[in-house]
DNA sequence: CGATTCCATGGAATCGATTCCACGACCACA
DNA sequence: TGTGGTCGTGGAATCGATTCCATGGAATCG
């Protein structure tokens, strides 16, 4: 790799090289001359500036860290896009992590992206305030959480009010004579698990549904215990005739088990799911969803991240979410007699 | 930021900058007093090495980047989990980039990466060999091609053979009885947009079947060219009785567009997809689908450019793929007469 | 016991770009 | 003609970590 610096730039173009360097950074204080001479230099030469040497003279390296749980996730997926699409415009690059869902690769990650300085990062943070996290705010590293948040550490966030879009399912499935609604819970490691789990409980009660503890069941936003979660659910001796996923790829384990049981959504289990992801709505039948705007979301992620780091302090914000009826959820409940058992 | 730099452990540990550098990064020759002593100063500082100066002065990041036509695209969301897991395990961290389908910014993102200083790229390139890509290769950048690959340029890669699957689909569909097969392509600008019409119009021929240049579509890989793709063949005077689409997104479109019009898959429209995507088997009727073992690519293309970074040449690799029957592509096909009209 | 090897260690150079500081050239005004 | 100001420029210091090189003390051998 017979790297091109700065001084070959300037070699060719006759100047010094902090010539050079005023001019590639727009300093006014050049000369028409330099600026041409400079500039054709770096053409010829197909010069590009070392990223880490500037970065390390200029204490900020125009990247920011997005550290998501999950990039399979399509929420997370969609996130990074427009996260990544939102920064780019704005100047920066995004280096993307993927924590698994697990603490410890989290930790891994953010301790990564601190050590390469980078000038911000939004994180979806799962756990407490301990290990790396504690480290970012330590540091005074500009962070912003998206889509959950940590209790206890202030830090400017982008978070959904999940507890409107659970009433209205809530309540719908209520209106189609539904009294006994199976609950696919998030982690409680995470806030959106335990926000949407105690907004769940808490509209159930409202309802006056049952609240029979065996009906919901504790998955970690990941496929394999959604699929789990319904087994669990179909088991019990009393099991819910309506479902309501906290996540979509939970939902979409339970679905999959659904199929090999020959059980059909909407018939035989009402089923609703939080996130709207583009293809739930081709399903057949199409899956009811509690939706929420990712495209808002990202974007004032990242808006909120540059305030940040221009040194300000924003106010959180709270995007709202809403139940989309469709026909996994329009039909009223039928007698027991004439549903199939597991 | 008060950043702890290394003379701030050094001086705490009572040696010099040196030594603690050379205790850091495991050199032998230091004293058991000296590790003692640096260990501790690093745990009490919470001392994180800056990246930025090691990589300056050590010629490697310990990174690597990933490019990515489209991170929303749940072959490619895949693909970044799997490599980006695959590197970590190999000390690597991997930034993710999204050039979007478009060539200008698969160019910046290129940019960023060469000068980061990434030890390496894996990139699923698109376009000719011309711009930032050209860069990589004069530069003797570490490259490795997944997925696609770029004609003229000679580089590693982990591509698919994307014939067999479509052949094993083409003639599946005319033992159905189906004459008349629609294809929704892929850009032309992308090797695997080439190779898949390449291995359709061939088998198409081979086979006896309809060559009516109207029964191709040629999308560009996302979900909206799918839909408009649907649109145009179902408006032929003479419709096809199945249709192939080239990748997961241009399949959703079209199955969006099913929908809306109330047309039922297998039954009005036989439907074969490109890559398997976890979900399509849920569809009802569950979507047959040409499948290819996406973390094989994954894991392969780390390895490949782990070979390339330590100096080594290693050979291509091609992955099969394979038709996997259900049942969007099951019945015989029905007499005209009874199949509705758009 | 003197000479040689070994080894931990610190000083200093280095990576590439930026930026402070000082210098010289030039213009303008008194 | 002399003084003050502006402006383009180059030298040198700097960022933080690594590594070459020299040094001095301890260990080993004849």
């Amino acid at each position: 790799m017979a790297d091109i610096t700065i001084k070959d730039v300037a070699a060719r173009a006759g100047v010094s090289a902090a010539t050079a360097s005023r001019v590639l950074s727009g300093n006014p204080a050049t000369s028409p001359q330099a600026r041409e001479n400079v500039a054709a230099a770096v053409i010829e030469l197909d010069y590009r500036p070392n990223a880490q040497a500037r970065a390390l003279r200029s204490t900020h390296s125009d990247s920011i860290g997005l550290l998501v749980p999950d990039v399979r996730n399509p929420f997370f997926a969609d996130l990074a896009h427009t996260v990544e699409q939102e920064a780019l415009s704005a100047g920066y690059v995004t280096l993307l992590g993927n924590a698994n869902e697990q603490k410890e690769q989290q930790d891994r990650y953010l301790d990564t992206l601190i050590s390469r300085r980078v000038d911000g990062i939004i994180v979806a943070p799962l756990g407490d305030g301990s290990g790396s996290i504690h480290s970012l705010i330590e540091r005074q590293i500009p962070t912003v959480f998206v889509d959950r948040a940590v209790d206890g550490i202030d830090v400017p966030s982008v978070t959904t009010d999940s507890e409107v879009g659970i009433r209205q399912t809530v309540e719908h499935l209520a209106s189609l004579g539904h009294t006994r609604i199976g609950y696919i819970s998030g982690p409680q490691a995470t806030s959106t698990g335990r926000d949407r789990f105690a907004a769940f409980t808490s509209t159930v009660a409202a309802a006056g549904l049952s609240q029979d503890p065996d009906l919901v069941y504790f998955g970690d936003f990941q496929a394999a215990s959604g699929s789990a979660g319904l087994h669990a659910l179909l088991g019990l001796n009393d099991p819910p005739t309506a479902l309501l996923a906290a996540d979509s790829l939970m939902a979409v384990g339970a679905i999959a088990i659904l199929h090999k049981l020959g059980l059909r959504i909407g018939t035989d289990l009402a089923l609703v799911a939080f996130d709207d992801i583009e293809w739930f709505a081709l399903l057949n039948p199409a899956l009811s969803v509690i939706s929420h705007s990712v495209e808002d979301m990202g974007r004032i992620a990242v808006d909120l991240l540059l305030e940040v780091v221009a040194g300000k302090t924003p106010q959180s914000v709270v995007l709202p979410s809403e139940l989309v009826i469709r026909a996994s959820s329009s039909l009223p409940i039928l007698p027991a007699s004439s549903r199939r058992k597991n």
